[in-house]
This record gives structure tokens, sequence and C-alpha cells, in this order.
DNA sequence: AACGCCTTTACGGAAAACCGTAAGGAAATG
DNA sequence: CATTTCCTTACGGTTTTCCGTAAAGGCGTT
């Protein structure tokens, strides 16, 4: 079982309730942080201190308050925290249920184990933490473990996603094309972008470039 | 100080924290729901039974599951709960921070007490308890209550929500001026459709449509 | 009735998006 | 090496949007 575990989530309620939950499950040493960069410090902290946490329970969305901090979402500190202390095991904690995002959590993030918030949350979350406590598996609660079964994730490369998201801030296809041509990326033709916009609409449904960007958004892709 | 509580909240890590710090605080009779229309069911059973709830503590969001339900929203409770028992106090405890929809619930559905899920959410929610216990005026936390400061908020009429989901979904300007005029809907020409979108282009600091509606779509409004 | 003020409507030209077709080039296949 | 295939780019014509200007109509004031 696990000994010395982090949570990091800024909604007091739940943090409260999580503690005291993980506190009669596992007698572990458990701190928690409000803000990624305080839990990103407290890792290292401990690093350093030959005393690492074992376990790293977050949020993905942490609400902006006067702080100025350098990480602002619980995917930018899964990243880091997973740089500075690869071994570590990490659970993300969100109400997030689309399976594309939890997907690349894993794929990209590297987070050991999935748990939505929701009517069984800490229910589920019990179990994951029992399961990694006894495997080197990851763990994907139930309900989401048809997530792997790739049929049904849309296929959306970096590039079209970065390409929606310049149309959702107002540029046109001529500024796009102009802007993936400074950065190297192709395609960056006039007729490249019109012909991706086209297919996306396609994908999407969209009878037109606002109802498409007006789709993807309601999809939570941007 | 209230005697008879309800909380509906559908994520049980919240829930609880919720349940366990009013429990302490007010010594009241505590019950709770995960579902919409399972908070509205106990509060009616409860003035039937002449024991009537003295206060409802409600989430704004709740998930979609298996379960058909009738209604899908805090916003919708409220609306129904105040019907059937308009003086039962009502405080929304939500990660939702945006003051024109916060004004809205003051203004629309009559809940007494808003209060933000977040860093000290449940600080600020003992003390809006505490405040509505002592008092018949409705309490908005400290960093909320420049709301009703009318400035800062959006003044966007109806026709101006209808142009921008019209937008969202696909239509063009034209098809929008044939709805309408089928509505008997004035303004209802082409041009004066273009220059209602300029102004709401303006509005949103938005450099084209898709902009405006990108806009919209983060600010909630659609 | 005459006047200013405001909203709605009309219109014309420029810009951007939309749509189909075709040429050019690179990688893959045989 | 030739051929096929796929991807990128180019281009012309149509539609839609964008933008400025101006006319038409409603409304209250004088």
């Amino acid at each position: 079982m696990f000994k010395k575990i982090l949570i990091a989530e800024d909604i007091d309620s739940i943090q409260t309730s999580v503690i005291s939950q993980l506190d009669q499950l596992t007698h572990a040493e458990i701190h928690h942080a409000k803000y990624c960069d305080e839990a990103y410090l407290k890792v290292k902290k401990a690093l350093l201190d030959e005393e690492p946490y074992d376990l790293l329970i977050t949020d993905l969305s942490f609400k902006q308050d006067h702080r100025d901090t350098v990480l602002e979402s619980g995917e930018d500190l899964i990243r880091s925290v997973k740089e500075t202390q690869p071994e570590l095991k990490v659970i993300a904690y969100s109400i997030e249920d689309r399976s594309y995002k939890i997907k690349a959590l894993f794929e990209e993030c590297g987070i050991n184990g999935y748990v939505s918030k929701g009517r069984e949350g800490s229910k589920e979350l019990e179990k994951a933490v029992l399961a990694l406590a006894g495997s080197t598996e990851n763990y994907v609660a139930a309900p989401l473990s048809n997530i792997f079964q790739a049929n049904n994730i849309i296929e959306i490369e970096e590039y079209d996603l970065k390409l929606i998201k310049y149309l959702s801030i107002g540029l046109t296809q001529d500024e796009i094309g102009a802007k993936f041509k400074k950065q190297g990326n192709v395609p960056s033709s006039n007729s490249s972008i019109e012909k991706r916009i086209n297919k996306l609409k396609l994908y999407f449904k969209a009878k037109n470039t606002i109802h498409l960007i007006s789709n993807a958004k309601d999809l939570g892709l941007i």
C-alpha cells in the first residue's frame, strides 16, 4: 500500500472528503495542495529530502485567482511531475468524461489511473488506489474502460486542432496559412487549409465554418 | 438557525464533506439527493408531511447517467422548488463564476444565496448559511458582490441571443433573416442582421463572426 | 407641419469563404 | 523505371460576408 500521498485539488469541499477517505483506507501520510505550483514544489522537495511521494491524486482544472502561477492545469502538473519523478503514480480525479480527453491523458501525460468525479466517484477512487497499490497496471474505471477500443475515438491530429484553434480566435484562412508557413508547418497553402477545413466540416457535420467551431467547442476539442 | 436542510449534489466527494460540515454547524436534520428529481420529490413529500425543509443547498450541473430524469439541472430544480414552496431558502453552490449567470439565478430563479465552489468554498458556504439563517436578505459571497453594479454586466437581449444561437448552428445571414421574418421578429432584414452582428463583434472584441461565436461559447451565452 | 433623432432597410463594392477542377510532386507499388 | 496513389498547391467562378453610405419610416418635440 502507498505510504505517502499528495492530493492536488482546489475545491476544499472535495479535498477534505478525499483526505479523510484515504486516511482511513491507507493509513498513509497524506499531504495536500490547492495550487498546481504548490503541488509540484511539494513533490520536488519530498524527492530531494529522499522521502518521495508514491502517489499523486490530482484534479485537472484549477481556478485562476489573484496568484501568478506557472502551472495552470492538472495536465501541466502531471507533465512536470512525471519529468521530475517518473515512477510516481498519478491518478487524475476529474469531472471530465470525454473519452478522447482521458485517452490523451494516459497516452500523452502517462497517468496511471483515471477516476471520474460523480455519484460514485469516491468509491471508484478507492478502487483505483487499491488497484494501483497492488499492481503495475494502469487503472481505468469500468464505465470508461471502452475508451481504448479506438473506433469510438475521433481521430483528430495535432494539425487539425491547431487549425480549429486558429479559426476560433478569429484568424482568416490567409492568416492561418501565413502562420503555418512561419512555423514550418505543412500543408500551409490556402488551398490545403481550405480543403482541410472542408474535411473537418464533413466530419463534424457542420454547414459552415462557424458551425464547425461551434461543434468543436461543444465537443471540448478546444 | 435552520432545522431541516436538503443538499442536492451529485459528486459524492462534495456531498459527504458538505453534510459533515453543516451537521457540525447547525445540528439540523440533513438530507441529501444525488438527482434533481429525487431532490424535488423530497421537498414535495416533506411539505405534504408538514415537515418542510427550510434550506436547500444545490449544485447547478448534474451529470447525465442511465436514469431518465425530468429535471436536468440545478436551475430546473430551483424553479420547480420555488413554485412548490416559495418560502424555502435556496443556496446555489457551484463552480460557476460568471457574473451574468449568477445574476440571472437571483433575478430569474429567486435563489437566496450564491456560493462559488473553490479554494475557500466551504468557508463561504458556512457564512452564507449563517447569514441566511439570521436575516431575510439575500447573500452573495464577497468576491462576487460587485455583480449587481450592472455596468460590468453584458446587456444582451433575447434577440441577440437568438441571433448568436442561429449563427452557431450554421445558418447564413439570409436564412436567419427568413427565420426572423417567419417568426414576426424585427428587425429581420439582411442589412439589420448584418448591423447587429457587427455590434456584437465590437462588443465582444471579435475579429469576425467565427471569433464572435467562439467568444460567446466561452462566456457561456450559448 | 417641420424638425431632429433613431431604427430599419436598401444597395454596391471589396474581401473572404466556398466549391470544383486540375496541375505538380513525393512516396509507394509493381 | 514506369505507374499508381496520395497529398499539396494553384486557380477561377460563385456565394456569403463585410463595410460604408444613404434612403425610408416611426416618434416625440416644438
